[in-house]
DNA sequence: GGCTAACCTTTCGACGTCGAACTATCTGAC
DNA sequence: GTCAGATAGTTCGACGTCGAAAGGTTAGCC
């Protein structure tokens, strides 16, 4: 009997206000945000585990991902944030020791911004733990569900444009 | 052959990387949080079309669906966010004259946040907009995904403790 | 009745993001 | 060659959130 969430919650609200509305797309996209902000607790936390920040493992893990290096764009664009924020990330990187900037060759506009030895042992030694952590949040569906779940959001970020 | 996005790509890249991972849950929760931010961005174009914030939308829509007044502290966990920020919240509504803050009968601790007149209008008048455009930010998934995805994300969600 | 612990809101300082302005570099057209 | 416009990254100020501490209020217990 404990199948409602607090979405449910308040489209029953709104539903019993205003009966001209279609609430199901409202529904929908509550349910990612909230959840956006659920998963992102229990991914700091893990993190925090770690001494580290979520955003940390978010640039170096993309810089470990990707064999090449990529210049400070293309960083700030696969993390989706933008260049003022990336600058700021990157000092605080630098400062610990993590990740390099270096020029970019023929082109003195950019720069490439390079793991450290440190960096990538560092990205090396928390994935896993990560993963793990990532199942668990998961733990509460079933294969089928997961896959389905993949499936539609995939669908729904290509629709809106997210294709690298 | 376009029904890969940007997740599929980087998951391609850690599957060549470190065989030993199993990389499905970060897919899914990879894409929970980029759809999140691009959910989030189309939700402020349309708040900002019409001279608000969403925070300040997600305050006024709380108070306008629940019948009963709420306090301070239902309220900020009902939009997920701490005390502090809630204080902050309120005082800028009430500085727009849309919100007032009004002493609980029987317990001096606490408050209830109220809607104006004006607050209440300012709602009306948007909610129907933001229906549409949710509708058209979910226009890419046909019926029947856009039913097993809300109930996918319930599941979650109840998995997680998210029931009010 | 008076103390202690729990409770609710506000204040404070730190943090991370954003958009806009700025600097430096490159491109292409003439 | 040079000059206008595009492009890359940084700096700046404003904003919104957070956790921790503080302030005021209430409940329970002896």
């Amino acid at each position: 009997m404990r199948d409602r969430d607090a979405v449910d919650d308040f489209l029953d609200q709104w539903a019993a206000l205003r009966t001209d509305l279609d609430l199901g797309a409202m529904g929908t996209i509550g349910r990612i945000l909230r959840l956006s902000r659920l998963v992102g607790g229990h991914l700091k936390d893990y993190f925090a585990e770690h001494g580290m920040e979520t955003w940390e493992f978010d640039v170096l893990a993309t810089l470990r991902r990707n064999g090449t290096p990529l210049t400070a764009k293309e960083l700030a664009a696969s993390v989706m944030i933008g260049s003022a924020a990336l600058t700021n990330r990157i000092d605080r990187l630098v400062a610990r020791g993590l990740v390099a900037r270096e020029p970019v060759p023929g082109n003195r506009r950019s720069l490439h911004i390079a793991l450290t030895d440190e960096g990538r042992d560092l990205v090396d030694r928390t994935v896993e733990g990560h993963m793990r952590n990532q199942q668990r949040i998961l733990a509460g569906l079933d294969d089928d569900d997961r896959e389905d779940l993949s499936r539609i959001l995939r669908t729904l970020l290509v629709s809106l444009g997210d294709t690298r």
